[in-house]
DNA sequence: GCGGACACTTTTTTT
DNA sequence: AAGTGTCCGC
């Protein structure tokens, strides 16, 4: 039959192998997406595998979406006919599913209560007002252990499946109880007793309660065996024990189970990601076949031997070579800019160069932080170039959305406490603190939900005129909602939400540009009510979307450029692909280092970042940057030396470092010192630097509206400011221009200069003391362990800024803080 | 109860 | 630099 026709040997195999456990080991570009679609279809056509029975699990929505797609269409060029379909999904998304179903059957915790089928899910920002919430009701103080620590171990622990109770037993070591541990104990404790009494889930309990399920329930697990017996999963060198624990659970039957992968794309070891799941396949499905697919498809022969090259400094790895027979292709092109607004205008100048020889060609910036967005952003609108966003701030975490979402969540489920409290003053109607107060207080005293709580204060005559009368206000409104949208179809629920809590009339009221656009965003939000309504979506299904998009869910891939974060881009490929910020201290990111694991997973995200690129593959890094609204320095990244010098091609105008070890002037390997220097630095003040015209005055970007609204208002921008990469600063014109002394005035002798390995007087010990760089780990007394960021000051004067995990950053005199290593 | 002034942290990456 | 949380006067 034809639909293997254009497979490979190894993808073949990979395809139709379809017995038993199955790990496909398949390098970047080898066309792993597509492996996966074509057995889906195999199975379907070929083995007469009813559709319904077959599980395939992808990374993003966006991608289930996409191989949805793609498997219909193979079977349409196949003539087959889809009687029904696979189910393919995120595990997340996979999770709700069975949740809403099942969840029921798990027994109540120790308070009694229980969850029921029309949970709500809390994303990180109602998880941490949850905490917060906890954190004050156990009269912890939140200085001590801010929420973002305790967000952050929480959820660590529930992705790595430990619940409280395992989180409360660490607490006691052998030298007696660990306080913070134990105090995180209880909060994570109440918590999730909060979270049973509000009826919902985080993102992390979706995955732990499924596992919970599970394991408790035979009858779910039986059925769920059954009913999918043939298991895809992708991208699996990124999940984690409580994914791990489900994929045991449902192959426990049936083993016709395939996972795809590449352990040298793991980059989600902060969500805890195990790459053992992947490394020890075979030892936990012992009758595994192991299928390399070693093609690379995508890219050009260069930027193949620079990912090569690059994941070779990896230690912690099995040996792979991934070959292409592609052309050569051109030279990974280089550029050293003098700050980061100069980087971001060689980028865009360059994307329009490749937009007027292919106006079809699609680019992509990939930044290490969402941060890095708003310079390129800020450059693309300058131009009149459209690009998309991804992540950062979607469209749902906006607050008009969030509001409106709020508002129907508590429709469905009134016990929703994050969500009652978030809507319940917006618009005003006068329920401020104090009644907000006596609606938490009685709520907790009497174990019921604040909606319950309302209604008791409401329905009693305890409660006094001016509180009792807001309160009614606002039960009435709900509860005319609710009557309103009871048999509406959900658009018309979306919208009469959005009319009758007067939302509408309030943004109306401000009448400023921001409340226009947060109009248009309701309406857009209406828009998409209206296309889940096409879809026969019930307003339970609009609302799990809106909690589980992910950032890559949307992007229009008929927009030439797409900015995102190196992470966003996994499984993603594009013709040019840009690679900035490639700095020591960002790329590497300065918390990584001291810690080999976590500069190998930098180096995979490189990795990762270099083999999304098809054709050309840009790399730039700058001399200086701002940080924390300062001006500091930065070298560039270790990983570019990494690269195979010789494939890299200097389009910097002045002298750059590139240039200057290949002329041999530095040392690759001494050039790029092993920390972050992040000196404080003057920016040249030049007077030729004709960027920052833009008219475009409005607040801060934030993707979809402010593009819109951009081109709604402008035609694109003239091209005057074409081949303003040549604008990169010439030695004599700086150090003509600028003759202040203080300042750098000759950035390309700075970079020399500071980059020779020439020891800075800083870094002598003074007798005594030891110094501390930064990057390194350090002890104190009473913060614990911390990373030093920053140096300033010499000898006995010398201060550091340290940056201790839950107690934030410090600036303490070396002499004096009693440091140690750590 | 509300709004403005001010102080303070924040930037790693995400379902 | 910017967004968030807190305090204070109205």
């Amino acid at each position: 039959m034809s639909l293997l026709d254009t497979l490979n040997a190894e993808q073949h195999k990979a395809v139709t192998t379809t017995e038993g456990p199955l790990l496909v080991l398949a390098g970047a570009g080898s066309g792993k997406t597509r492996v996966i679609a074509y057995r889906i279809a195999y199975l379907i056509q070929q083995k007469q595998i009813r559709p319904e029975r077959i599980l395939a699990v992808t990374f993003t929505n966006k991608a289930a979406e996409e191989m949805l797609t793609r498997v219909k269409d193979l079977l349409l060029a196949a003539n087959e006919k889809l009687v029904s379909l696979p189910l393919i999904s995120t595990f997340h998304s996979f999770c709700v599913r069975i949740l809403r179903q099942h969840i029921s059957k798990l027994p109540k915790n120790e308070y009694g209560s229980s969850y029921s089928g029309d949970f709500t899910i809390y994303d990180s920002d109602d998880q941490a007002k949850m905490i917060r919430i906890c954190i004050k009701d156990l009269e912890i103080d939140e200085k001590q252990l801010p929420v973002r620590m305790v967000q952050s171990n929480i959820s660590s622990a529930k992705s790595r499946g430990l619940g409280w109770e395992s989180f409360a037993s660490n607490a006691e070591t052998q030298f007696g109880l660990d306080l913070k541990k134990d105090a995180i104990a209880r909060i994570y404790k109440l918590y999730q007793q909060r979270l049973a009494s509000s009826n919902a889930l985080d993102f992390d309990d979706l995955l732990l309660k499924t596992v919970q399920l599970l394991n408790h329930s035979k009858e779910v697990r039986d059925h769920y065996n059954q009913r999918f017996n043939f298991i895809l999963i992708d991208e699996y060198q990124d999940t984690n024990p409580p994914q791990f624990a489900l994929v045991r659970l449902l192959t426990e039957q049936t083993q016709n189970l395939c996972v795809v992968g590449d352990p040298d794309q793991s980059i989600y070891k902060f969500r805890s990601a195990d790459i053992q799941n992947i490394l020890d396949f075979e030892k936990h499905f012992p009758s595994a076949k192991v299928i390399k697919l070693t093609q690379n498809y995508r890219s050009t022969k260069i930027i193949l031997d620079v990912a090569n090259e690059l994941i070779r400094n990896n230690t912690q790895r099995r040996e792979k070579d991934l070959r292409t027979t592609n052309d050569l292709g051109a030279n990974v092109r280089y550029y050293q800019a003098y700050d980061a607004d100069n980087e971001a205008e060689f980028v865009v100048n360059r994307i329009q160069r490749h937009l007027r020889e292919d106006s079809k060609i699609r680019c992509v910036v990939l930044y290490r932080t969402n941060a890095q967005s708003r310079l390129f952003e800020e450059a693309c609108r300058r131009v009149g170039i459209r690009y998309n966003i991804v992540g950062g701030f979607s469209f749902y975490e906006r607050a008009e959305i969030k509001d409106t979402i709020a508002y129907l969540k508590v429709l469905l489920n009134p016990h929703d406490n994050i969500a009652l409290s978030r809507i319940i003053n917006t618009p005003q109607r006068g329920i401020g603190k104090t009644t907000l107060e006596l609606v938490e207080t009685t709520a907790s005293q009497e174990h019921i939900s604040y909606w319950d709580a309302i209604l008791m204060l409401t329905g009693s005559n305890k409660t006094s005129g001016r509180s009792l009368a807001v309160l009614l206000n606002f039960q009435q409104l709900m509860e005319k909602l609710q009557s309103f949208t009871e048999d509406t179809s959900l658009s018309s629920t979306v919208k009469i939400v959005m009319e009758k809590t007067s939302y509408i009339q309030m943004l109306k009221d401000e009448n400023t540009p921001e409340s226009e656009g947060r109009l248009l965003n309701l309406e857009e939000l209406v828009n998409a009510a209206v296309e889940a309504e096409n879809r026969e979506e019930t307003l339970r299904d609009f609302l799990d979307k809106a909690s589980l998009v992910s950032d890559s869910d949307s992007y229009d891939g008929d927009i030439p450029v797409t900015l995102m974060t190196i992470h966003s881009a996994k499984g993603l490929e594009f013709p040019v692909v840009f690679l900035v910020g490639m700095e020591q201290g960002l790329f590497p990111h300065s918390r990584t280092f001291g810690n080999e694991l976590e500069l190998e997973e930098e180096r995979r995200l490189c990795y990762v970042g270099v083999t999304r690129a098809e054709k050309y593959l840009y790399v730039t890094h700058s001399l200086t940057r701002r940080v924390y609204g300062e001006e500091t320095s930065c070298d560039p990244s270790q990983f570019l030396a990494e690269f195979p010098l010789e494939a890299l091609e200097d389009l910097s105008r002045a002298n750059s470092w590139l240039k200057n070890v290949k002329s041999g002037i530095i040392s690759r390997n001494r050039s790029i010192p092993t920390n972050p220097i992040v000196s404080k630095t003057s920016r040249p003040t030049n007077n030729f630097n004709t960027k920052k015209q833009s008219t475009y005055t409005g607040k801060t970007y934030n993707s979809v509206d402010s593009v819109r609204d951009f081109f709604g208002k402008n035609e694109p921008k003239n091209t005057a400011i074409a081949s303003k990469e040549t604008k990169a600063l010439s030695t004599s014109e700086l150090t003509k221009k600028d003759s202040n002394p203080l300042n750098i005035t000759n950035i390309d002798a700075y970079a020399t200069q500071k980059l020779a390995p020439v020891p800075s007087p800083s870094s002598k010990p003074i007798a005594g003391v030891t110094t501390f760089k930064p990057g390194m780990r350090v002890k104190h007394p009473k913060y614990g362990e911390g990373l030093v960021l920053r140096r300033e000051g010499d000898g006995d004067h010398a201060k550091l800024l340290v940056s201790f995990p839950g107690f934030g950053q410090k600036k303490l005199l070396e002499k004096a803080a009693g440091l140690v290593k750590a």
